[in-house]
DNA sequence: CTGTTAGCGCATTCAA
DNA sequence: TTGAATGCGCTAACAG
């Protein structure tokens, strides 16, 4: 293995001084002409690139933000993360991702060891299993420490940092609001369990717009999905009540993809007797039979907003900057799932 | 902002030198009891956490391993690095994500980026510019600097270095065998322009099944997806032929889903009237209706290969260690879209 | 025009 | 038992 080479080696090499050698590939005016120009030849052709290690060691800045996410194989995330990249990039930053697979533990790890150095600041979705257990010492510790943190999607209202969100409320009361419109009588909302916020505030917009029509609100069409279960099984349950439902939320793309499948199933005709709305544009909304109505998230967008906002706080670090939350507005975008208006 | 505790400040705090401290908290057996037990005290209380650049540069490694894939937004280079994440926080490495969005000079100016100390080994998945290219100095480069590199599913041949790869060309067998099996007569391809390696293994695959079955290749009934232009429009074509197909094998699942819609659209019943078989079960798969039958990839278990390799490579980094080339083979998961044999 | 020195944060060898 | 010195690779202020 051949080391990298690195300032020492070139200084010695023409013995020369560490110093100048870093200013002549510098092209300072300090330096002789004919030296930079030897110097300067023999480093590209040696392939010379400074050390970032030292670099960022010396400038204290890494020029890298870190990414948290709960799980990379969830479309929405990696609509974020590929907005994240565009802009971070063309802003000079690099990103590193991490998964906590929604596990705490491993999103304290994996904070921890961002926070070492590695990164100038953190981006966070927050974990499930943190959210449940609702122990947020990390994140304030993270603050404390003078890291720039902005959490989108699942964020934690009492830490005090900037914020990427989706409208889930208003995205929850659109979907709602549409199956009422087509005629909808019975509307079940197949949710998540109550400590996943963004499941929550869907879920509050669900009753907003029963309320708003006067739709008596029915425990039984509430669904709260147990992702460690068998989802078709919980599925059941809903079609198995004295008056089944003749239009479903879906929370999440799968939720109503499920759903869709297992009504197909029993018989029914999508979208003429059961109506079907997800939430998040993914691919399976766009390729499912029929193709699904669903809520857009702007994952892209989100991601986006959530550096701009990272890189401000890493710039005015020292100043007081002002926290933001940014509200990313949520889409209708109707498919063969919903009947026609 | 309150900066990073360091050694230094905790050495000024009790008025000893720094390595004093570092030994400390070492728990050495050169600091007498006494000292040890404050030391350590002050730094839990103030969650010191040894800088990790300033241990990295020491170190000379990182415990990091980069990772360049073209696109985070297709589910099997998902899978894959669920795989690499799940061993390397095994064998405590981090995981350090680029994209390079297939293009050539993106994967350059990561590489660069990932070699100059910030991580301990690379694996990448080439991106579709660079195959066209065929310019691949800058994974030599690598190489020549002894820094370990494995590439997976996309690799290219003429670069010497330890590879994961699916076995494409048995995988486009499989599948064109199980379609003839079926009784499809006609068994259309739809594959990836010839510069995309991949593509052009499982195309060779469906030539041997249909040789295997002397049955004679027609041109006519191979179709090279261009991405740039409208899918739909190229797969129309198929449909127009004097005799179209009764069989359709995708090299990907998102040309089969796209295939099995406009076949529906046409009227056609899916798998009675033509069968429909994808490569890599992502969630379209498994969602699309009828669900899609396939050829399995195995992301996660070549991601873990992947990581196994490349960490062999870092410790055996002086000893000429031989570079393995591991083969992933593809299993066959028939849903609806295929008749019953 | 060139070199010396110091420092980023840490670990380690050697000296006291 | 403690500390000074060195080095990882680099830059920048300051001397010469």
């Amino acid at each position: 293995m051949k080391s990298k080479i690195t300032l020492k080696k070139i200084a010695k090499e023409f013995d020369v001084s560490i110093s100048t050698v870093s200013k002549a590939l510098k092209d300072s005016h300090e330096i002789s002409e004919e030296v930079k120009e030897k110097i300067q030849a023999f480093a590209k052709y040696y392939h010379y690139k400074p050390n970032s290690l030292a670099l960022n060691l010396r400038n204290q800045k890494t020029k890298t933000i870190g990414v948290i996410i709960p799980q990379i194989v969830h479309h929405f995330f990696t609509k974020v993360i590929s907005g994240i990249e565009q802009v971070a990039n063309k802003n000079g930053y690099n990103v590193m991702i991490c998964m906590s697979m929604d596990s705490y533990e491993k999103e304290v790890l994996n904070m921890d060891m961002l926070a070492n150095g590695v990164v100038d600041g953190i981006i966070v979705s927050v974990a499930k299993e943190t959210e449940e257990k609702e122990n947020y010492s990390h994140f304030r510790d993270l603050i404390y420490n003078g890291i720039p943190l902005v959490m989108f999607d699942r964020v934690i209202d009492e830490i005090k940092c900037s914020k990427v969100l989706t409208n889930d409320l208003d995205g929850g009361y659109l979907a709602t609001k549409h199956l009422i419109n087509i005629g909808c009588k019975r509307i079940a909302i197949l949710t998540t369990p109550d400590f996943v916020t963004v499941g929550n505030l869907r879920l509050e917009g669900y009753k907003n717009a029963l309320e708003n029509s006067l739709i008596p609100f029915d425990e039984d069409l509430v669904l709260k999905i147990d992702e460690d279960k068998n989802i078709e099984e919980q599925i059941k349950t809903l079609f198995s009540l004295k008056e089944p439902p003749d239009g479903i939320f879906g929370v999440n793309e799968i939720y109503a993809a499920y759903a869709m499948k297992y009504a197909r199933k029993q018989g029914y005709d999508v979208p003429e007797d059961i109506s079907i709305l997800g939430f998040t544009d993914g691919l399976i909304s766009q390729f499912s039979t029929p193709t699904l109505s669903t809520v857009a998230q702007h994952g892209n967008t989100m991601g986006q907003k959530a550096v701009e906002l990272l890189l401000n706080e890493i710039e005015y670090q020292d100043t007081d900057y002002q926290h933001q939350t940014k509200v990313v507005e949520t889409d209708l975008i109707l498919r063969e799932s919903t009947k026609k208006l």
